[in-house]
DNA sequence: TCATGTGAACCGGTTCACAGCC
DNA sequence: GGCTGTGAACCGGTTCACATGA
């Protein structure tokens, strides 16, 4: 089907380690359990149950369950799962082993957005540098983070770990931005524009189309709502 | 689930033509589905084959196909699918029969975001107000859209047909935002907060976690990407 | 020939249900 | 008693493959 599939090299991945393969519900799954679990370490509880876990997250505990059966993260009937523990446990396999961070591009309203959020919070996976077009924003520190000139943007990568980049451009800019991160090292891309961005098959492009979000809320507003999930 | 449709009261919708239930991921796609092919008409394209409505949305043609069957819509072997007509059955489902409006809670750079691009596309479906604490952003007009404070929210809701809420406001008042929103009348959410809004069954929340989206990209950037989807 | 329409097989994630253990 | 661990059943969406028709 118009490429994907085609790799598929018949190399069965010996990759080093993770010896785990994770669906993709799976690890944003992961992802959420993890920052739930350090709220819930914040506030001094120590252990949690799977039944606790889920309504954190809007799961079933069995699903809780199953999940960390399946990394690996054993609890105990009496007083469930350790809370550090698992978060380590988490870590370990949704962090690189090496330090990894991200690049933005686009300082529009978006991408301020996420700067802000995330100077906040995540520690781990930084935005290490942003990229914009606007001159009155180039060589200005916006939360933390540095904001280049576009043309810049092949020299700042080729000095930093970034191997995430977030496309938060105009529609039109965005295959340009995408090709070229991807020429300077980038393997995933976060797209918030309603383009289907062409890229080799090794690069991971997730797309978050808010407008489509919308539309689903709005059909699901009037007919029943399907409760909630994700 | 299960066929039991909760709520439903008693009166079985004899809405013009929409006996059909739809799952989830299809709203998603036929949302899509419908943007791309109105581009492909804007560039005086008429007709259009599943291959081609595929790859402009990342399907393969059997799902198209599929889709379509679904929703009753009929193409020829020889010349493939009439694009308006396909637009215009994919609207009979996904918007509403009366004028349906969106409420922006939160005007921070998310919310500005929002509104910056939805003022320019997206007719159907309209933000109709925007609310925030900020003293200076009350009374201002945003990209069409006016900001009204906190406070008049139930005022101005009781004016106009809001059914969906959009919560853009920090994680604290989050929750709040969404009851105040619910009383008002909203059925529907698109929550950007990293909570789990706590909401009556006949309430849809369509969570949009910006953080697990780029774990999740971090994560596939380095192992195999799985393709993309979504 | 090439694309549609569609029953049927397929597939992978979710849920069930129960054994084991604290 | 309640919770974990887990094989097995379940379920719903996706894909296959082929009959059909222009």
């Amino acid at each position: 089907m118009t490429g994907s599939a085609t790799s598929s090299s018949a190399v069965e991945p010996v990759r080093t380690a993770a010896p785990i393969e994770i669906p993709v519900r799976m690890v944003e799954r992961l992802s959420a359990y993890r920052r739930q679990l350090r709220r819930w370490v914040a506030e001094g509880r120590t252990r949690i149950y799977s039944h606790e876990l889920g309504a954190l997250v809007g799961g079933t505990p069995a699903q809780v369950r199953r999940d960390l059966m399946t990394i690996g993260y054993t609890g105990s009937p009496a007083r469930g799962y350790e809370a550090t523990g698992l978060i380590e446990r988490i870590s370990q396999l949704l962090d690189a082993p090496t330090r990894q961070g991200v690049a933005l591009v686009g300082v529009g309203y978006l991408g301020r957005a996420i700067l802000n959020y995330f100077s906040k919070t995540h520690p781990d996976l930084p935005i290490l540098a942003a990229f914009d077009v606007a001159p009155e924003k180039i060589g200005r520190v916006l939360d933390g983070c540095r904001c280049y000139a576009m043309t810049e943007l092949e020299a700042v990568l080729g000095t930093q770990p970034v191997t995430v980049g977030i496309v938060a451009v105009p529609v039109e800019a965005a295959q340009g931005v995408a090709d070229r991160l991807i020429q300077a090292g980038v393997r995933g891309l976060l797209n918030f524009t309603p383009t289907r961005l062409r890229v080799p098959p090794e690069v991971y492009v997730e797309d978050v189309d808010i407008a489509v979000s919308l539309e689903k809320v709005a059909f699901f507003a009037r007919h029943g709502a399907g409760s909630d999930e994700e």
